[in-house]
DNA sequence: GTCTATAGTAAGATAGAC
DNA sequence: GTCTATCTTACTATAGAC
């Protein structure tokens, strides 16, 4: 049974339906501006020129620019996320128990993910958002680890939670750096060295083996 | 001898020339509305008259708005760096040799300062910058983790980097944490566990013992 | 739902007098 | 260096045709 929930965007084949249309041109000429210029410096009017869209579409399906940005970014950390989740369930349905193991897993396939999903990727991590964005993107992330600590069946004290946090940065950074690389051989010997970092602290750290844990 | 090098502005006893006093009053105004409502959401009208200024001396000692927000982030930064460099350098002078022990003395002079400053750092740590902020911040970032690879005395290989990267976050997030806390009791006790956490990456990690490496 | 045109507003930036 | 007045840009919002 999978506890993994598929992305609210699925990028699958093209629906031909007028709105889908007009969103996805909008979406795309965004990115690629956005990846250009970053957040600052692109203008709404330049976007729906790109889109060949109109102000008012724009308006009409994302608030303002900022709900632009925000549904392309939500669009890749939905993939991204649900990706990684998946291979997690899987993973634990074909019997790994231990959870370092599976957060070993998780953590291969995010990183793979991450490089796959590079260029768009680049304009969240490495470029400028709308005012506010950092904020958003803690929220997240601390919900990410959450999600972790609940894997890694960690105490809920304050060792416990900085323990988590170091390892979900550590893979963040391992992130970053793969999605500078331009080879996947490049970003296969980072992730190595990232989840061997992660291990070698595990293993004098409070982390749980499987068994039922007190949360969770 | 001492490698440390002064903050550029220096916040000494007044100095009652006008210029002086224009500068510190936008300075004060901004940091308190930065505090209150962010980068963006403060206006440079708001700035001038919290500060009894005018925007054309605004624009004349600071360039603009952004301008004023670096100028703020760079004093305290410096302020930071000056302090834990002169930790360090102390340390180094009073015979402590290994490495890990003189990033020990750093990073608990580095918590230490982070916690003292808590009011201001947060502006820079959990609210919005100016659009582009976050890359000068990384900028900076890199260069601090260049001084910890010299300090650490780590291999110039992409493990060795990745240490240090780790070790540098591993701060840095307790940095974030310790900045949370009201009383220095909490902040002290998130100190030692980043500290012992590091300590524990550092046992198995390629970390220099403080003889001449090949780098630095 | 989609689009054009346009009014309104906020705020960053500049010019030039003093 | 300081200040006021003004310019310019760019986002927000709306009306109304199709």
């Amino acid at each position: 049974m999978s506890t993994a929930t598929e992305p609210t965007r699925t990028r699958g084949p093209w629906q031909w339906s007028r709105t889908e249309e007009t969103q996805r041109n909008l979406l795309d000429a965004a990115l690629e501006l956005f990846i250009a210029n970053g957040y600052a410096g692109t203008s709404i009017a330049e976007i729906v020129e790109r889109a060949q869209s109109s102000v008012g579409s724009l308006y009409h399906h994302f608030g303002d620019k900022a709900g632009l940005y925000l549904a392309l970014w939500d669009d890749w950390m939905n993939t991204q996320e649900y990706f990684v989740k998946s291979v997690i369930d899987r993973a634990r349905d074909s019997g790994v128990t231990l959870a370092i193991d599976l957060y070993d897993a998780g953590a291969r396939a995010f990183l793979q993910a991450a490089w796959r999903a590079r260029e768009a990727g680049r304009v969240f991590f490495d470029l400028d958002g709308p005012p506010g964005f950092e904020k958003t993107r803690r929220a997240r992330r601390d919900r990410w680890i959450d999600y972790n600590a609940v894997l890694l069946l960690t105490d809920d004290n304050a060792t416990g939670r900085l323990t988590v946090a170091v390892f979900t940065m550590i893979i963040g950074e391992a992130q970053r750096e793969v999605m500078r690389c331009e080879r996947w051989r490049d970003a296969e010997l980072v992730s190595d060295d990232a989840i061997a970092m992660v291990r070698r602290l595990g293993l004098g750290a409070a982390i749980g083996n499987g068994a039922p844990a007190a949360r969770g």
